[in-house]
DNA sequence: GTCTATAAAAAGATAGAC
DNA sequence: GTCTATCTTTTTATAGAC
């Protein structure tokens, strides 16, 4: 394994955990099992846990971007684009087994350093810039029923596919997700 | 302090605690100096820490029972009744320092017990059976516009409520929980 | 009921050999 | 880069005096 490889299965392994566990529900004799190295030579690695938080963080945030990207490329109407966006949304939950990382790390955020909590906030900023653009798309193209203003609309969604994933994960059923979002789901126009 | 207060002052510190940091991200020696009380002196009253985990998510159902009960006897229409009942999201966030008990405690659910999850399912239960009860009046009683089929209602609202806490959590902007709900707030019929 | 004392285990981290 | 060894602090929990 080369460095980067190790850093990588490292990072692999501590995202799994905080999605699954949370920030303080795993530590590093967790990542140590995991992928087969001591203790001592992850904080080769990473220094310090929180530089590791806040590694995962960014990477899941570039990870993001690249998603909103393709969707962009992929489709052209404000609505497929949402349904896309809700899709990545599920496929997160991984059969609820996890969250996305946003949802995992933002409760007990008290507990973050400083720069990881900086990068969850760029994460929310960019993810919320794009469903604003999205929905002034949805507003010119007519693919989103009953539109509301922008930036509400993102709140809302935002939100709403947030807490449909805590939904969906208690209950261990994927269904709970799709039918939190069925009522905004038959609001998009079915592409033609 | 007789007995039981000591209980309730532990039980109160706890759940602020577990609603602003999480499950894993207070300990006894937390509780120990925010009640004043030696941190061997608490497992007289909660010999594990999930049993005081378990006892607060008890006591979480029952005054949130309370809580639906009077804002059915304070409110006859469904949309004065679930205006209400986002009043009550909203004032757990206790100006965005804490979440409701029931979204901090998804997060990381694996490192719970049994005992815990099941009155965390408990308690989504009842506020899911009342929101789809109170979505049917809504259907009657005309209160709520463009409504769709009631189960979905309730977990799209359900879904929004917890989202929004966790956004506005994060932003520690009130704004952000009202901008999240607007839309769904202008379906319910003012009061007249 | 609450205290002191204690302990076993786990967590985050460092030093230095290889 | 990864290891062994070690360390400090924290966490959860128990025993027994008062």
């Amino acid at each position: 394994m080369t460095k980067a490889d190790t850093r990588t299965a490292l990072m692999d392994a501590a995202e799994q955990a905080v999605r699954a566990r949370g920030h303080d529900g795993f530590s590093y004799a967790d990542l140590s099992e995991a992928i087969g190295i001591r203790k001592a030579s992850i904080h080769y690695h990473f220094p310090a846990k929180s530089d590791l938080l806040t590694a995962i963080m960014e990477r899941y945030r570039d990870r993001m971007s690249a998603h909103l990207a393709d969707i962009d490329r992929a489709h052209d109407s404000a609505s497929e684009r949402l349904a896309a966006y809700l899709d990545v949304y599920r496929v997160a939950l991984q059969n609820c087994t996890t969250t996305c990382l946003c949802v995992a790390f933002c409760v007990g955020q008290d507990g973050l350093s400083d720069e990881t909590r900086t990068e969850i906030g760029r994460f929310r900023a960019m993810v919320t810039d794009w469903l604003e653009a999205t929905f002034r798309l949805g507003a010119e193209d007519k693919s989103v029923h009953s539109p509301s203003v922008p930036d509400e609309e993102a709140a809302a969604l935002y939100s709403l596919a947030e807490g449909a994933q805590i939904a969906a994960r208690f209950e261990g059923k994927m269904a709970r997700f799709d039918a939190a979002i069925a009522q905004f789901m038959r609001r998009l126009e079915k592409a033609g």
